[in-house]
RNA sequence: GGUGAUGUAGCUCAGUUGGUUAGAGCGAUGGAUUCAUAACCCAUAGGUCGGUGGUUCAAUUCCACCCAUCACCA
């Protein structure tokens, strides 16, 4: 029977290039999109650029260019980019929409009817010279506990407190750099906190399947005990100057860009139905029987499992069947890095020329339903590639092909269905099948390569490079040689979802129209002609990785300071933050003699040691650092010195380390030590200098 | 700090309700082969299942604590 599906990934931000965190979530979307389309369901995949927000209004500003004139740019470039990683949306299109716009709307006055709106009066940061409110992101100053300068009005990235940004000290605006001032204005307010939506999202976020069992957990933790409701309004209104939709009845107010969002689902299906005469209510109305999944990165929760659920119910509108959450993407073991070249993006990795298919096999090797975050580690991203894809994969095709064609021009003979290879083949399918729509692609996969171990077990056994040269077996051959084209094909059928243009590649080699799942059912008929094999896919050559990295990798000085990251962009969370040094692996990657002169490395005289108070590892040093005054630093050292055996050596610091906050005061820098990275040898070492060396003597 | 997740062979990962000798692929080593993009086929080696305790006749599996990594804390 066939399904009505509706499916959406989570809005891209207009406001940067798509990278390969990203791509995790439109591939595995794409991949499930595919999966239904070729059983037969009517399923259709939309997307759109988030448009909307401070920090698009502020960039088109920054770049002299109207907001519309850098949406539609970056429209443009994310297009690009998911073509090129053959995400086969049925409509990419854009929150800035008059779709987009009247569904907000719409939603926004019947929650107004339903006695859901509210104004109240906020208090916040103005910058007087820009005239605008400035969103928190937008505020730094000295943090309120530990006194770290610059930092964004949220929380700390030195000590980690978190605050709002009323408590920063010296507060300035980091668009202009005025001090703001407190003004009060009237914000409209979505009332979460309404019994009616408390009670509501108890049911719906526990209901069968909705959820997977660790988000239910996350949003039983969000949502508190029975009768504790800790839900609280959501403020979705911003003040002029804005980039959005200005609230009906509002003037001078703005729709905040997180509430237009996920409306974007809906405009931009909306326009999809005015293209392909689509009745939107039976997709959205409150009895729709279709089904609705929402594919998002597991950063967004809060927003696709209470904001929205809880507004389309109380609009009169039906609530997603589904939402699927997945993790967070990181390149050999760590956060993606733009000084190692790790925060590769999109289109480098196309321009560099590598295959947009290797990255979607391994993906889908790696996927499951979970919300764990997935490693492309990237030798196994090579190895992988080569061995199961054009090792074992294409190598069927590519071992069998040569004799067909020149041996029976191209003429195919009657396929054995009796073969244990094809029996076992039409026996996992099913299961395969399954695993795709459990989305659980990295079985899916796995069993698809022991199937094409049997395939190539198969050619092995009946070695038809022995038949060809014994003219009186050439039936053997012929026989050989078409079974194992089958097998290549219904092969090529369960890896559809996964490799869409290989697949496209080999229905042009086997002469055939586009697969559809059913198809792993039957046989190519005897006398069926097939075209000369061309290659199918290309290995990866470790030199394109390297060059890939290469081209993402920025030298620590030639990165711009950092633009406040957008609070709506939906990959906010995959962060550009790159790691400590001490996560950093062993043989880590060249720096540059600039890079590594950022660090002011000191001789430090140890003036004061103290145990720590309830600290297991901490030591408490006083240093002196000669001209640099004197500085107070934890040290996780505990477990290897006694404190009063520290008093007046002289050892190396880290003297431009941000200051921290710790649970027991501010630690001002760092001491370096040596300890084995693995943890197998026991010990942590102090560094000395040689003697002569005096405290604030510059290392380098 | 709180919450959650993860930790199994060199690498990437499976391990169902606790039950013989813990599995796969890649990589390594040896052999075979030459149709295929040095691909494929056969075989071998390699693991105190993060650590310590506990429950049990029996723990990778259940419990407690610890360590490490990651994420979230709107």
């Amino acid at each position: 029977m066939s399904r009505k599906i509706l499916v959406t990934s989570a809005l891209p931000y207009a406001n940067g290039a798509i990278h390969l965190g990203h791509l995790v979530e439109y591939i595995q979307t794409d991949v499930w999109v595919r999966f239904q389309k070729m059983r037969g369901h009517q399923c259709w995949y939309v997307c759109a650029d988030d448009t909307h927000g401070t920090p698009i209004m502020l960039r088109a500003e920054k770049e002299g260019i109207t907001p519309e004139a850098l949406i539609e740019r970056v429209h443009g470039e994310h297009t690009r980019d998911f073509a090129g990683f053959l995400v086969g949306f049925d409509n990419y299109y854009t929150t800035h929409s008059e779709e987009t716009r009247a569904c907000a709307n719409e939603i926004y006055a019947r929650l107004q009817a339903a006695g859901l709106i509210d104004t109240r009066i906020i208090e916040q940061y103005y910058d007087p010279l820009k005239e605008m409110f400035l969103p928190d992101r937008y505020i730094k100053g000295d943090c309120p506990k530990c006194g770290a300068h610059d930092q964004y009005g949220d929380n700390c990235e030195s000590c980690g407190a978190a605050y709002t940004a009323n408590e920063l000290n010296n507060p300035y605006s980091a668009v202009s750099g005025a001090k703001p001032e407190l003004r009060q204005s009237e914000h409209y307010f979505f009332r979460l906190s309404d019994r009616r939506c408390q009670g509501f999202l108890r049911r719906w976020t526990q209901g069968e399947g909705r959820l997977q069992s660790e988000a239910a957990n996350k949003l039983q933790e969000w949502l508190g005990e029975v009768g504790e409701s800790k839900l609280t309004d959501w403020d979705i209104s911003r003040e002029a100057p804005y980039f959005g939709f200005e609230i009906p009845g509002a003037p001078g107010k703005y729709f905040y860009v997180w509430l237009d969002a996920p409306i974007g689902y809906m405009g931009a299906f909306k326009n999809l139905c005015a293209r392909e005469g689509l009745d939107f209510d039976e997709y959205w109305g409150p009895d729709s029987t279709a089904e609705l999944y929402h594919f998002i990165g597991k950063d967004i929760l809060y927003f696709h499992a209470l904001f929205w659920p809880a507004e389309l119910q109380h609009a009169g509108y039906r609530t997603p069947s589904k939402v699927f959450a997945h993790g967070f993407l990181t390149v050999d073991g760590a956060k993606m890095s733009k000084s190692r070249g790790t925060f590769i993006t999109a289109e480098s990795y196309l321009a560099e020329g590598l295959d947009p298919e290797w990255l979607r096999y391994y993906y889908a090797a790696k996927l499951s339903s979970s919300m764990e975050d997935i490693d492309l580690n990237l030798d196994d991203f090579i190895a992988r590639v080569n061995s199961d894809l054009v090792g074992k994969f294409v190598n069927i095709a590519s071992r069998s092909a040569g004799f067909i064609v020149k041996r029976f021009a191209g003429q195919l003979c009657v396929c054995d269905e009796s073969l244990p290879a094809i029996n076992a083949i039409r026996a996992r399918a099913p299961q395969i099948a399954d695993h795709y729509e459990a989305r659980e692609f990295s079985k899916a996969i796995r069993e698809v390569m022991a199937l094409t171990d049997l395939a190539n077990q198969y050619v092995d056994s009946v070695k038809p490079w022995e038949l060809a040269r014994q003219p009186a077996r050439e039936g053997e051959l012929q026989a050989a040689c078409s079974n194992a084209l089958n097998l290549f094909r219904l092969l090529t059928i369960l890896l559809k979802p996964v490799l869409p243009a290989l697949a496209a590649k080999a229905e042009a080699f086997l002469n055939v129209a586009p697969f559809v799942w059913h198809d792993s059912d039957t046989v190519l008929a005897a006398g069926h002609a097939i075209n000369a094999y061309q290659h199918l896919l290309t290995r990866v050559d470790k030199k394109q990785v390297d060059a890939l990295l290469a081209a993402n990798r920025q030298s620590l000085s030639a990165t711009p300071p950092p633009a406040p990251p957008p609070p709506a962009e939906p990959a906010a969370a995959v962060a550009v933050a790159d790691v400590a040094p001490a996560a950093v692996a062993a043989a880590g990657p060249a720096i540059s003699i600039d890079d590594f002169l950022k660090v002011d490395l000191r001789i430090a005289r140890i003036v004061e040691a103290t145990q720590v108070e309830g600290a297991d590892k901490l030591v408490r040093l006083l240093l002196d650092v000669g001209p640099l005054g004197s500085r107070q630093v934890f040290a996780g050292i505990k477990a290897a010195y006694e404190p009063s055996a520290l008093v007046g050596r002289l050892t190396v610091m880290v003297a431009n380390l941000a200051a921290r906050k710790m649970k027991f005061g501010i630690s001002e820098g760092m001491v370096l030590a040596a300890s084995d990275a693995d943890g197998e040898t026991p010990g942590i070492f102090l560094l000395s200098p040689d003697a002569g060396a005096q405290a604030g003597m510059r290392v380098k």
